[in-house]
DNA sequence: ATATTTGTTAACCAAATGGTTAAACTATAT
DNA sequence: ATATAGTTTAACCATTTGGTTAACAAATAT
């Protein structure tokens, strides 16, 4: 037998638990569950991971290390506007597409534990909004632009892009698309959204 | 003492339920702070609504009929489209500030129970895109808008809606605004996310 | 008045759950 | 070879949790 050793286990862990995680939240994620799945005992899950919690947090933080990056890609970079939101739109929902989990667990664990947000917000590496408000400032003071605050651009642009993931089942549910048919709709969003979102704030 | 009687203590189980289950999800729920907020003795959910299952799906269908009529009066309504987008963006958002928590606790338990969603369809009064599908085929046509697919209308204005409010700890965080800014913004969008809409395909 | 049905409670129960412990096993250092 | 430190397991534990029961109180029917 004698499993390889120390680095794989804890890793194997990380995967199971991301895993139950996602699917069933930190409050119905068992911990038998995550260590049945990882094929090793519980008692495992405390050797690496002190306690649930910890276990919950080390998924979490990963699942946000990878959304991170593409916000960042819209916020800090140094293209105009137009070209941002094209290319936003379409890596984030080729993004998603791989992940498709972590919008909604992300959002669903954040509005449960509302002061957890802080923690992250002290990671330098949280993304900031202040450039994307000056270039959004800048592109409206120069006719570029319709006047809109960059807050409320920033929100439309999430909501397009981010909400047909998280509200899935009921989207479905009311334009009565099945499983493929959806999936479509999200391919053609890769292209689309950009252009409903440029067609309303260009002048 | 001599509680005042039968009618009320049921009603009274199911707003407790209703504040319980929305703050903390179906897992995170307990039975005991449930019957705790009602004032009464465990035993009486039981006796009410025979399990937590049951009790928690009367929440859930009394939630999603308070929901189901706003979506309908987008879908459903005689008026042009613009208006209807007017209409439905400034209602929306009044109703939700209304009710925050009912959004985030529908598509969370939704998401966690996917199957769900087949009780709900079934019942005739599920909001149906077939009308607001041929409105928005037939104003194309006649050029009154860009050319469309309704269902990708539908979810942008969903997703315009409703995100901000589903995501709420997220977007306040990125937006670098506290409750009171976060609520300002919410307030400015009742007319300028119709506005945003509208620019967008109309001709 | 009295029997019966309905509403309510306190005490209880079995199962599930997060977590611990002590012993065994493995690899590495001496 | 042997001690040492790290890894893994089975068994165990205390607490929590959804749910039940039996007795009691209050209406309602007879």
């Amino acid at each position: 037998m004698a499993r390889k050793k120390d680095e794989n286990t804890e890793a194997l862990i990380l995967e199971a638990a991301k895993t139950v995680f996602q699917a069933k939240g930190m409050d119905g994620a068992r911990m038998q569950e995550i260590a049945d799945k990882a094929g090793i005992n519980k008692a495992m899950l405390h050797y690496y991971y002190r306690n649930k919690k910890l276990l919950f947090e080390a998924v979490f933080n990963n699942a946000f290390s990878l959304l991170a990056p593409q916000l960042k890609a819209i916020l800090n970079d140094d293209s105009p506007i137009e070209e941002k939101v094209r290319n936003f739109t379409s890596d984030y929902i080729s993004f998603i597409i791989d992940y498709p989990y972590i919008p909604n667990f992300i959002i669903q664990e954040l509005n449960r534990n509302p002061d957890f947000i802080l923690k992250l917000k002290d990671n330098p590496s949280f993304p900031n909004i202040d450039k994307f408000k000056k270039q959004v400032d800048e592109e409206v003071k120069q006719g570029i632009l319709r006047p809109i605050r960059a807050e409320q651009l920033f929100i439309n642009i999430m909501a397009l892009n981010v909400f047909p993931f998280v509200a899935k089942p009921l989207l479905k549910a009311f334009t009565n698309t099945g499983e493929e048919a959806y999936h479509q709709l999200l391919e053609v969003r890769k292209t689309e959204v950009a252009d409903f979102i440029i067609h309303s704030i260009k002048t």
